[in-house]
DNA sequence: TCCTCCCGCCAAGCA
DNA sequence: TGCTTGGCGGGAGGA
């Protein structure tokens, strides 16, 4: 009698691909009763590497392992089934979830890589399959229809399929996305989305018939199967059943994401515009929940392709199910996607649809002339990407970023072969470079004409005129000052009020609104349609987007007198997150987090525009920029803040903002710096509160050792220490910064040189002002939440810097000025 | 209660 | 005629 135990290991077996990182190919865990292990001989070890070279030998290696423990598994089946009472036997079998379709297409998935050699053929033998899956042959066909729909299967024979893998996904998806914008797809689905809205106020059901109509009126006749060149379909019902099959419905959904902005499609609208196509009569209820099946089937699939992901779209009438597109980007009349089906590397294509910075401004902005601001997928890709990392920074918790295997999720997805290694490298590089030109398009997207020509004759310079944009387009406009010694350009952050005088005094810098700040121009095609969506992705990403909800929850009572740019803001911020900006999460971190913590006003060194990525550091390298990880924090030689005060004199900073602290100042450039402004002093000047700040401080700095036990540091050492210049001479007085604020200080060692600044936050309204997150660490590092700041000296004696972030929870912090 | 989707019937179509 | 393919919807597990 064969015990249950057997049956525990198939589970394990299966617990063991169930992983979510489990990638086609590896190596599976040897089992625990193998006997040792052959000696490593020179025959075992030419064994081993042809079987791991061979997906096939590994096959049938596997399929001989698989057939004999099958078998067993049947005889212990049935003698369970004979010993076992009925619910016994039915608690002992896999639960629902272990046989749904998208672990099972996980399984299927594992078998083949995702760019096999085209030069060996892999092929399917669904008998084969369903023995090994030990599944029902119904199910496979599930499987292979979606893949077969997107190309990555073919059929053969009966019974027999050809295994392509992703080598043609580009080229397919590029393909649907062209027929989905020739079928209208976007136009349906803002028409149902219209109709819904209307339906709201007219809830009689009369609509539906016009809706099927209006759908059905639509020039797109009954779609067919799209087919890709040297890809036939020979799918065994060419003509009966072809229309209705999972296949054109597979592609018809994946369509819908590709046409739409944002890429998310609730279940809902799919299955309407899937039936309107199919049969108008029939929109009724058994209709539309066949349909909706039939999408969870498809979707399950996609979802194991990694090629969508599940969201929840959050609307006026309630909580709708919806998939948001994770899978590569499809820009519209890229004819030059180029498929490295090279038959000798088997390397995964590198640019998965990833245009150069080039072809995207041209799809930006095609008519040189006329730039008008359309909402273009890029456009809001980068949109989204700066205010998700805003909202990410913003509602993220002090923990560590992850920097490991999830970081390769977010890109396409990748066979774990070693032969690809090198090609996912590269594709990482590239991936990085990209985030860099991305950046460098967030710099100049919105105000192109604002960004200094790449002419050497109109290099900016300290005492030109770089031109004024737009002011306050945003609750931070950036101001940049190039610094033509270190080639590196700063940004200064400020609010709008004081953008408006900085233009007015400092025409000689540049103003340059943060991408999505001007939103006037950036309006969706579909925006009034389009309900206010909130995305929850599933547990790990709902703590992410709590902070976003109740944040626009928050905003909700000022409504009435915002902003466009804050609209914009809100909407920005409700909208998904871009995988891309994942990629280079620790390169950006140390921009993201000041971005973060100093919506007054700070200064960012552009070097992440220009130099962001590390690999692409070369000459510049050597002077030291991109030397560090802080690199952008610090001068590029002597580690302070390139900036004369003639020129913080020119712009005069008006109101209450403490000067950046994540940049280090010398004495001599702090001599200049605003550090302080006046008008929120004066207003609370009468305030002079005890202390608290100076003892939380010293204990703060006591406890992670940068001071001895018996030094006290002043609560306000930057003015003790800093000379306030005359241009700032009016920020005297004391000031009270408001509850729940956070302080980010940079220090710069060593410590008793004392000339770390605070920043506080702006004297924007009370109502405005977000409570920040009051973190349970009193530090918040780029490492980590218990990641102490470092503090180090180079050989040159240049100073690193470290930057913390130190959170006063729910009470007062009064700096007072000598 | 509703969402999700497994399961298997059964018909179309192929060899 | 037997087998493959796959549309379809009942109904159960799970949230």
């Amino acid at each position: 009698l064969k015990t249950p135990l057997k049956q525990a290991a198939t589970s394990q077996l299966v617990l063991t691909e169930r992983q979510p990182d489990c990638q086609p190919l590896t190596t599976p865990p040897k089992p625990k009763e193998t006997p040792p292990a052959d000696p490593w001989t020179p025959t075992s070890n030419l064994k081993m590497l042809i079987s791991a070279a061979s997906p096939e030998i590994r096959s049938r290696e596997q399929r001989r392992l698989l057939s004999d423990s099958s078998s067993e598994v049947l005889q212990t089946k049935h003698c369970m089934q004979e010993h076992l009472l009925g619910d016994e036997y039915e608690k002992s079998q896999p639960s629902r979830k272990e046989k749904s379709l998208g672990l099972l297409c996980h399984k299927f998935l594992a078998r083949y890589p995702d760019f096999p050699c085209l030069s060996q053929k892999s092929y399917i033998c669904l008998d084969e399959v369903t023995e090994e899956l030990r599944v029902e042959r119904r199910r496979i066909y599930d499987i292979v229809n979606v893949l077969e729909s997107l190309h990555m299967v073919s059929r053969l024979a009966r019974n027999r399929y050809v295994w392509h893998g992703r080598h043609n996904l580009p080229q397919t998806l590029q393909a649907l996305r062209k027929v989905g914008e020739d079928n209208k797809y976007i136009q349906q689905i803002q028409l149902i989305k219209k109709r819904e809205y209307e339906h709201e106020f007219d809830p009689d059901g009369e609509r539906n018939e016009e809706m099927a109509s209006s759908l059905g009126s639509s020039e797109q006749s009954e779609m067919s199967f799209v087919e890709l060149p040297g890809v036939e379909f020979r799918a065994a019902s060419v003509n009966g059943r072809k229309y209705k099959s999972l296949r054109v419905m597979s592609q018809k959904f994946v369509m819908l994401f590709l046409v739409s902005t944002p890429q998310i499609v609730s279940l809902e609208v799919a299955a309407k515009i899937l039936i309107g196509e199919d049969q108008l009569e029939d929109l009724d209820k058994s209709k539309f929940k066949t349909k909706i099946r039939r999408l969870y089937d498809i979707a399950n699939v996609l979802s194991s392709l990694k090629l969508i992901k599940k969201v929840h779209v959050t609307e006026e009438r309630g909580r709708k199910p919806a998939f948001k597109w994770t899978g590569p980007d499809v820009l519209p009349n890229t004819q030059d996607i180029k498929l490295e089906a090279s038959s000798t590397t088997c390397s995964p294509p590198v640019s998965d649809s990833i245009p150069s910075k080039e072809q995207c401004s041209k799809a930006l902005f095609p008519s040189k002339g006329k730039q008008n601001f359309t909402r273009h997928s890029s456009l809001i890709k980068l949109v989204k990407s700066i205010e998700n990392d805003r909202r990410k920074i913003q509602s993220a918790p002090t923990s560590p970023v992850k920097i490991s295997s999830s970081t390769f999720q977010s890109l396409p997805v990748f066979p774990n072969t070693i032969s690809q290694f090198p090609a996912i490298s590269k594709h990482q590089l590239e991936g990085q470079s990209k985030t860099t030109e991305e950046m460098q398009m967030k710099c100049a997207l919105f105000f192109p004409e604002a960004v200094p020509k790449p002419e050497p004759s109109q290099q900016p310079a300290l005492s030109q005129p770089l031109g004024v944009c737009p002011a306050s387009h945003s609750p931070m406009s950036p101001v940049i000052l190039p610094h033509p010694q270190s080639g590196v350009s700063y940004a200064i952050y400020l609010h709008p009020s004081q953008a408006h005088t900085l233009t007015t005094h400092s025409p000689g810098f540049m103003l340059q609104p943060l991408p999505c700040a001007n939103v006037t121009g950036i309006r969706s095609n579909n925006s009034k349609v389009l309900n206010k969506i909130t995305t929850e992705e599933g547990g790990t990403q709902r703590g992410l987007d709590e902070p976003t909800k109740s944040l626009a929850a928050e905003e909700r009572p000022e409504t009435k007198s915002e902003t466009s740019s804050q609209r914009c803001l809100k909407r920005s911020q409700a909208l998904p997150e871009n995988n891309l900006i994942k990629r280079r999460k620790t390169d950006e971190e140390s921009l993201d987090t000041s971005l973060t913590f100093f919506p007054s006003g700070y200064l960012i060194p552009l070097t992440h525009c220009t130099h962001g990525n590390k690999a692409e550091c070369s000459s510049k390298e050597k002077a030291g920029l991109c030397s560090l990880q802080h690199s952008a924090y610090s001068s590029p030689i002597t580690g302070v803040i390139p900036m004369p005060a003639s020129e913080l004199k020119t712009v005069n900073i008006p109101a209450f903002h403490i000067t950046p602290l994540n940049i280090m100042l010398s004495p001599n450039s702090i001599a200049a710096a605003p550090v302080l402004s006046n008008s929120c002093l004066n207003s609370s000047s009468t305030s002079s509160a005890p202390n608290p700040s100076s003892s939380a401080l010293n204990f703060m700095l006591q406890h992670i050792g940068l001071i001895p036990a018996g030094v006290q540091v002043p609560a306000n050492p930057v003015l003790q220490h800093v000379p306030v210049s005359s241009q700032s001479e009016n920020s005297s007085g004391s000031t009270t910064v408001q509850e729940g604020k956070v302080i980010e200080f940079t220090f710069c060692s060593p410590i008793n040189e004392s000339n770390f600044l605070f920043s506080l936050q702006p004297s924007a309204p009370k109502e405005a002002q977000e409570p920040q997150a009051v973190t349970e660490n009193f530090f918040r590092t780029p490492g980590g939440p218990n990641t102490e700041p470092s503090l180090s000296a180079n050989s040159e004696g240049t100073q690193r810097t470290s930057q913390g972030t130190l959170c006063i929870p729910q009470r007062k912090l009064e700096v007072s000025e000598d």
